[in-house]
RNA sequence: CGCGGAGUGGAGCAGCUGGUAGCUCGUCGGGCUCAUAACCCGAAGGUCGUAGGUUCAAAUCCUGCCUCCGCAACCA
């Protein structure tokens, strides 16, 4: 990785600006923990990465907010966004920018791209029309009125006009679709294209882009009456921060973007206001918008409200960042939505990371240390001849293993070639990944590695070490059994680093390799230990205790639910936010 | 008839360019003792929401219906 001098070009990776109304909770982090292991990924396989992330800071809801808490919207968000700055620290989030919206390089490039489209012609000033409250100053539409009232405050709303500007989106309408129809990659997964496809095609409107019932914005150029209403501003950001247009050495080298990772709740803004106003000022066009799907909680979408949000904090503190990496992205299918529970957490942090990997290192190690005074050492009988190119081969090993257990005993193959077939899925496992993080299929690019650890760990079972080290007639085979089982490792640990680098290393510590930063393509090389000083450490992770850590988890949800049932007006909110 | 997604063994999911239903967990039985009571093997358990249709053959294609869930435009 790091010495890696195959250049494959460059990176660019985006999360949504999110909303800092409030802290961010488990779904924002699922989408951030994507977009960081697509880009650890990227950096591992040789690629210059740019990996963009930040928060959207203007708006009413946030202006509101602010004067409730007696502060200045910017004090407000000055605040939050130390927080969610200090979550990403936490979970080792390697965005190489943070941008924010109110930061002057991002003002005065929104003003700059209102002007261009202005000077196209694609903005003209006009009257927006809803439904306003006036107590709350805000207006609604019909679609969110609750029992014809202002869903905030429940009272009557009445019908009114305000001047705005607006962006000639309609005349994008048959370009979109054009874009679309050529690029079936831009919008992924499928469904949402089809839903695009479709919202299209019942017509769009033109787009309301200023407002002037509040001020925490950016003034429009030529009409200080007015701020720059929410997507004009926050869509903005995936080029301001690369400092277009004044300033473009980092917009020339990396756009387009390679990938926009959204929410499906705001796929629609990607996929059509933000390419329609990318056309407008003559920039291209990203390469693709992901939508993914949410974390649903057990009775739905996870909402303040319902008092039902997951703090990742209190996650991180109780299970580590790579346990909580790992869950979130080998849990879930990219682009559907998935349950999210502490049963379900719980059960696949101990089956797959205490159970089957952390155990798997655990007894490795613990054999090495045991059966051959902590020295890891050099493949010597090979067992079968199913790979074709064993070194030597003795039946004394053979014997002892196919004498084993019934199982081994039914099928006297697959005690054959338990070497050539540990060594083939280990040396071929890198490729499986790369196959599946094209795809952004980072569920089964974690089930690739596994079917490796859970191999490694029959291999053992196959060929008893244990049984091996009693006879001094074995020790060539027991030394290759060893050897194979540290190359399994060493691998594995490569494997994950775009996932867990801290797990990955720490693997590496035990089995005597000392570097943190491993190269990828080592990865499909199995001849590579010989010599190396094990030593066991603390378990990588912990077993955890499920039924009492549910009951614990319990508790802390309660006190949780108190707290938000108190603050139910408080809806949650993300402008580009992944939950909405 | 607004648009779209989902309904598969006890749980959560995969399969869905048609051809003996797969994974993880749970349950039951067995093996092993190097290991974090972990690991390995085996078994039971599903007429794949429902009613029809196409086909030699459908979970997989088509139609109707039922249930659940998102989205429905400036709203964060």
């Amino acid at each position: 990785m790091t010495k890696d001098t195959t250049q494959k070009g460059t990176y660019f990776i985006t999360t949504p600006i999110y909303y800092p109304s409030d802290n961010l909770h488990i779904g924002h982090t699922y989408c951030t923990v994507m977009a960081d292991a697509m880009a650890r990924f990227k950096r591992a396989t040789g690629y210059d990465v740019h990996f963009l992330t930040g928060t959207d800071e203007h708006g009413q809801k946030i202006q509101t907010i602010a004067d409730k808490a007696g502060v200045t919207p910017q004090a407000y968000v000055d605040h939050v966004v130390d927080g969610i700055k200090d979550l990403w620290k936490s979970m080792e989030i390697s965005y190489d920018d943070f941008i924010r919206t109110t930061e002057p390089r991002h003002m005065k490039r929104v003003q700059a791209i209102f002007m261009k489209m202005y000077e196209k012609g694609d903005i003209y000033k006009g009257e927006y029309e809803g439904m306003y409250c006036t107590p709350c100053e805000s207006f609604w539409t019909e679609n969110q009125l609750v029992d014809g009232k202002c869903p905030d405050c429940g009272r009557p709303v009445q019908k009114a006009k305000e001047e705005a500007y607006f962006f000639k989106m309609s005349a994008y309408a048959d370009k979109l679709l054009k874009l679309f129809e050529e690029n079936p990659e831009f919008l992924q997964p499928d469904s949402r294209r089809n839903e695009m496809i479709a919202f299209v095609n019942q017509g769009l409107e033109d787009l309301c882009i200023s407002r002037s019932t509040f001020n925490w914005g950016i003034p429009v150029p030529l009409d200080e009456k007015h701020v720059i209403y929410v997507w004009l501003d926050a869509l903005s950001n995936y080029i301001t921060a690369m400092g277009y247009p004044d300033d473009p050495a980092l917009f020339n080298k990396y756009w387009p973007a390679d990938v926009h990772l959204v929410g499906k709740e705001i796929v629609r803004f990607h996929s059509l206001i933000w390419p329609a106003m990318l056309m407008s000022i003559d920039v291209p066009l990203p390469k693709q918008v992901l939508g993914h799907g949410w974390l649903l909680m057990e009775g739905g979408k996870m909402s303040k409200s319902k008092g039902n949000v997951v703090d990742p904090v209190k996650l991180i503190e109780r299970y580590g960042i790579d346990a909580l990496k790992y869950f979130l992205l080998r849990e879930y299918t990219f682009g559907q939505d998935g349950l999210f529970t502490n049963e379900v957490m719980l059960k696949r942090m101990n089956y797959d990371l205490a159970n089957d990997l952390g155990n798997l290192v655990s007894r490795t190690v613990s054999m090495i240390e045991k059966y051959n005074g902590s020295i890891v050492p050099e493949a010597q009988v090979d067992d079968g001849d199913k790979g074709n190119n064993g070194t030597k081969s003795t039946d004394t090993g053979k014997g002892i293993d196919v004498a084993k257990g019934p199982d081994t005993g039914k099928d006297p193959d697959a005690a054959k070639g338990t070497d050539a077939d540990l060594k083939s899925i280990a040396v071929g496992a890198a490729a499986k990944v790369e196959a599946h993080m094209d795809k952004f299929e980072f569920n089964l690019a974690l089930e690739e590695i596994w079917v490796l650890v859970r191999r490694a760990n029959k291999y053992i079972d196959e060929n008893t070490p244990w049984l091996l080290a009693k006879n001094e007639a074995d020790k060539p085979r027991l030394d290759t059994v060893l050897h194979n089982l540290a190359e399994s490792l060493r691998i594995v640990s490569i494997l994950i680093y775009p996932f867990m680098h801290t797990t990955s290393a720490k693997i590496r510590k035990q089995m005597g390799l000392w570097y943190a930063d491993p190269e990828w393509t080592d990865a499909t090389n199995f001849e590579m230990m010989n010599g190396e000083q094990v030593k066991k450490g603390d378990a990588i992770f912990p077993r955890i205790d499920i039924e009492k850590e549910l009951e614990e988890l319990e508790k802390l949800n309660i006190k949780t639910r108190g707290r938000s049932r108190s603050r139910r007006r408080q809806k949650s909110a993300c402008t580009l936010g992944v939950e909405g």
